[in-house]
DNA sequence: CCTTGACTTAAAGTTAACTTTAAGTTATAT
DNA sequence: ATATAACTTAAAGTTAACTTTAAGTCAAGG
């Protein structure tokens, strides 16, 4: 099954300019055209774009994406390279993903600051409470280090 | 305690010059400034950059955290929206952890991948292997669903 | 054969979030 | 008093990753 820039962006959820931008880039060195010059997209070039999107997500720019694929089209030799890149991503997003858990713990405790208010009708209690009389899941970690300085 | 813009950058890791921008653009209209017009940031202001900064990377832009300060600005009237954004940050930044959940599947996976193509010395049987024959904790969801379908 | 919609390229335009520059002022240490 | 480091503003510059435009070509249906 073969499709157009325009089918494959559909299925991808991009724009086909996307895709065109992407090949002009160098991203899609592989992507074989009809004799007329429209690409043609396989299922394996869905694939490579599904790796294309996955680097994208892990952080990496399109020029970085750009060196990988080079490197993956000199075949077998750049195995090891290909593999210390991605054991790399992987570490990123492990880190991506321990800053989100750190913004959505701020934003548990912001729910709970201003659920408190609600209830009050003001901030100005909730405002002025002590660390220690926030209840335990809802405390940030600088607010845990407060309270054991004030322990002292 | 009173910090100038350049001591604030440095406790936050940020430039100056991004203090003065966000102060430009509407974000620290709560900055107060000495005789000769130096802004002095106190501790106050380094809990609102905070929960700035938690907002920009929950994924709000400028204009939409400039539209937060305003609103805090208005006090106790606007506590219910201010509940109501903070509860949307919260579920934007949960649907980026699974998203981010999905891109560290597909980078364990291609680290399995990899690994396996440098103990084979080539990609050639990795590249060719049937979903089934792939450890299960490495396979992605896509490659779960190719199994069901195939079982058919 | 002709229309129509999707394709092609090159080049220019867009956007957000800063960053830099230039010209000048303030604060501090000697 | 003066040097200097950091501050001030307004305005221009930067960057990445697209997106749009313009002018033209291809492919499928009637």
């Amino acid at each position: 099954m073969l499709y157009t820039v325009g089918e494959m962006a559909k299925v991808l959820g991009v724009q086909p300019s996307t895709l065109r931008y992407y090949d002009k880039e160098g991203l899609l060195p592989f992507i074989e055209r009809s004799e007329g010059g429209i690409r043609m997209f396989t299922q394996k070039d869905y694939e490579a774009l599904k790796v294309i999107g996955c680097l994208k997500k892990s952080g990496l720019s399109i020029k970085e994406i750009k060196s990988f694929i080079e490197m993956a089209g000199k075949g077998d030799e750049t195995i090891e390279d290909r593999l210390e890149l991605f054991r790399k991503r992987r570490e990123a997003v492990k880190k991506q993903m321990d800053e989100l858990q750190e913004t959505l713990d701020m934003l548990n405790f912001k729910c709970w600051y201003y659920e408190t208010a609600k209830k009050d009708g003001t901030e100005e209690n909730v405002s002025k409470m002590n660390p220690k009389d926030i209840p335990k899941k809802y405390r940030t970690a600088k607010q845990k280090l407060d309270i054991l300085y004030s322990e002292k």
